[in-house]
DNA sequence: CGTAATGATAGGAAAATTCAATTTTTGCCA
DNA sequence: TGGCAAAAATTGAATTTTCCTATCATTACG
């Protein structure tokens, strides 16, 4: 007769990801025992015992995997239904979930919120800010419908559409008069430090890749949690680092600080957006493409990039 | 958040199936406020209106159309999840949903029930019988488990197995001498009328397929609802009948009928199960093709064809 | 108009879920 | 072994949800 509910399986969700009732309680926003009983429920209706309880918390039953699968899947495709029913209105309305790595949220949002909450005044953006691999979890599991990061990401379950290059430039202390394009040589890292970013950011990976393609060891790594942390150090002349051309109006403001294009080929990443293949919201996942790219091109248009 | 339950979800998909808010409440055993309450929150949940309410009931408007998909959907892997838990401890335990058409049901019962009693004591068995357009939209929703029904069957969500041949045979009264085999002329079906099953056996159109092979129409067709009613008739001289061999121990008891074979090629049908393709029960499922298998060689070794 | 069919609403009862507090279980370590 | 601490289960009361009966509102049709 199907007496299990939805809410038994997103907590047996939660469990099963976190493994311990009581934060697996926390993170559904209701009290342990609550959690508890509807475990023991969803065991009793189920007939079949889903975790074994320990000293160390919960650990899933074989059965227990097995389900928790499934779960994981009817609890997708439910939001999609929920989703879907949103998405019958006009294009961009209702809620919509963007996830975007730290190295473009600060710089793209000024520009694209605005723009959004003008063109579709009906959208209710969530945005989340974090690193691409959390991302891709969350975008897997439904918890957002969308994200933008670097291409390319390859997922079977996971469509991309690539929007826009952004170039990487140098930023260097204001003392650099180089004149026209720069080469990167092991001489110069050694005079000057190259500061980036802590680990988890795909941009370090990207920067780090570029210097050992250009045959330059890249040690010395800072790990600052933003750009604006190590521009505040290149100003003070502690060293230089590679900045996104899309960081560059918002980052480099100081005189201090000179922005120094790189020899060709330059290097540079794709930013796109991924969503699940299955998610109803694609019409409004390309809308929201346009939109994107269109804040970039005002982006690209104040730049102060030689 | 998740907020719509799936108890929603089961009166909107009976709903949408029955098109009427009364006799959809009906189905689902609950009164008609409490599944009018329940859908009114689940449109307030999805934000938008699933059906139109007028004086003929309740028609779905189109995104309710689109739900309704996805709720069956979500529906069936709900079924799934649960029969998932259910198939973890031995084979052939918990419930099973078994349909079966009427022209196998009586015949094929007897001898398996009990074998399967004695196999497989945990097995609770719930047999439905009616024919197989029904029986195909239950497996389609998940709402049986596995059929047997006459093969083939083409549809892409469902997998078959075919278990044996079941042969027609002539069941005439007793004083047809006839020795040996038998054709089926124009000429003796106008002396000895053809009685067959009402519309909708798959066996009266199989029965009507192999006259129109022999080149003789089978008008005059009675359209009882069981053998049993057409065999009293047989029996009375009132004319005479195709029976499949599995129902020749049961229904040609009396002296007064004779079973004659028919002449090459004979007709025939094969009996096989259908599921769908993801049903987590398949393991079950051949453990059942297996005592099927059993039960009908059991029965053929009774038979008193000649 | 009245009527019959259909869905919506109201009010109270029953069931479920939840929370805070407490107890039991479990593994660990002295 | 016995105490300790973490984790989950249980308890009991409060809250929320769901349901039922009875009634109301709307609509189409004779």
């Amino acid at each position: 007769m199907l007496t299990i509910t939805l809410r038994q399986l997103q907590y047996f969700d939660a469990l099963a990801r976190i493994g311990h009732f009581g934060r697996a309680a926390e993170a559904c926003f209701v009290s342990q025992p609550a959690l508890t009983v509807q475990i023991q429920e969803l065991e009793n209706q189920l007939g079949a015992r889903l975790v074994e309880r320990g000293r160390r918390g919960a650990v899933l039953t074989e059965a227990g995997q097995r389900i928790a699968e499934r779960t994981r899947k009817l609890l997708r495709e439910a939001e999609d239904l929920v989703q879907s029913a949103q998405a019958s209105s006009a294009p961009l309305a209702g809620r919509l979930r963007l996830g975007i790595i730290p190295t473009v949220a600060p710089y793209l949002l000024p520009t694209l919120l605005p723009f959004l909450r003008q063109t579709y005044p009906d959208l209710e953006l969530h945005v989340r800010e974090t690193q691409t691999a959390i991302l891709l979890d969350e975008v897997e599991a439904a918890r957002i419908d969308v994200m933008l990061a670097a291409l390319p990401i390859a997922h079977p379950d996971l469509e991309s559409l690539a929007l826009f290059e952004d170039r990487f430039v140098l930023a260097a202390p204001h003392h650099h008069e180089t004149e026209g394009r720069v080469v990167l040589s092991e001489d110069w890292l050694r005079r000057e430090p190259l500061l980036l970013l802590e680990e988890g950011h795909c941009f370090r990976d990207q920067a780090i890749r570029y210097c050992a393609l250009r045959q330059v060891s890249s040690h010395n790594t800072l790990g600052a949690s933003s750009f604006a942390t190590i521009m505040r150090m290149v100003a003070n002349g502690l060293g230089m680092t590679l900045l996104p051309e899309i960081a560059v109006t918002a980052e480099a403001r100081s005189e201090d600080i000179r922005i120094l294009r790189l020899e060709e080929p330059e290097p540079s990443r794709v930013l796109g957006l991924l969503w699940r293949r299955e998610s109803p919201r694609t019409a409004d996942i390309r809308a929201l493409a346009e939109a994107i790219s269109i804040a970039q091109q005002a982006l690209a248009g104040w730049s102060r990039v030689p």
